[in-house]
DNA sequence: CTATAATAGTTAGTGAACTAACAATCAGCT
DNA sequence: AGCTGATTGTTAGTTCACTAACTATTATAG
């Protein structure tokens, strides 16, 4: 009966508390001079180290814009947590790599992260979650999956 | 299993992915002053005008921080949308009244909505709308509602 | 009845996302 | 070899969201 809800209404209302939330934690505080999305970025590059990520990887395995890639990359650069390589085999890429000071966050925020999930998932039923990321999945599919 | 998905990760993506494909819509284009955001609000301004809302009730339906709200709403009047009218008996209150302007756009938005809506659900039964926003709310509960 | 709490809204400054327009490189034709 | 078109990344300007600090009113507790 759907209760009158609008998905994309739904949708925004979550991640505005999602955002706020993030940004609220100790993860958050810790890492005082990144925010919220930095540390995710960071996270998949320590994890893919071996696979030569470029900025447009980063582009679609977050579902944002180059521009907006582009902005935030240049200021992880420019605070340390990242160096931007050119390619030899293709000099419109610029290879990702996550410094030093990159892994050690890495690190200490990993356990964090799962902690976090884990407070996300209470009381809700493995099978609610595969319905939910299946529906996710579906939507962003209907949406054109690409924009 | 999982998939190692994350909850804020894919929120977070297909709300992206629903601003993009709102921002491009008709919808959109045709209100060429008004973005996003603005069409929901003067929507449910429409659909209330008979309770006296004022701003703290538009930061609780939408999950907005009221000086998110008292940036848009000041645009808004600004653009002829809406007036904010002060209430006698709380002189903290000011009321929020659509104006003709706004139940014309609100008149010619409401199809178009009801057609994106369906759209999104393409593919995704009654069942698993139903898991879908029951899960979301679960996840508002596990964040604490109102951070 | 007054001092303190809580509520409602504003303002200033910032971050994360967007579009649109651009530059540079690469790939495919013909 | 030389256009043309697709890819990749940058820059400028905007929107929506946030926090923190503020004003102004209302409600409550002593």
């Amino acid at each position: 009966m759907q209760e009158n809800h609008y998905i994309g209404l739904e949708i925004s209302r979550v991640s505005n508390l999602l955002r706020r939330n993030f940004g609220q934690s100790d993860m958050h505080r810790e890492m005082t001079e990144t925010t919220g999305k930095y540390g995710w970025i960071i996270g998949y590059l320590v994890e893919h180290q071996d696979e030569a990520v470029c900025q447009k990887d980063i582009e679609s395995v977050f579902s944002i814009r180059r521009s907006t890639v582009s902005n935030m990359l240049k200021l992880m650069e420019k605070k340390g947590y990242i160096e931007r390589i050119s390619v030899d085999s293709d000099a419109r890429l610029k290879r990702l790599v996550p410094t030093q000071k990159a892994l050690e966050m890495h690190r200490r925020m990993v356990e964090k992260l799962r902690q976090r999930e884990q407070m996300l998932r209470q009381d809700i039923s493995e099978e609610e979650l595969n319905t939910f990321f299946a529906v996710l999945q579906k939507i962003r599919h209907n949406i054109g999956e690409e924009t």
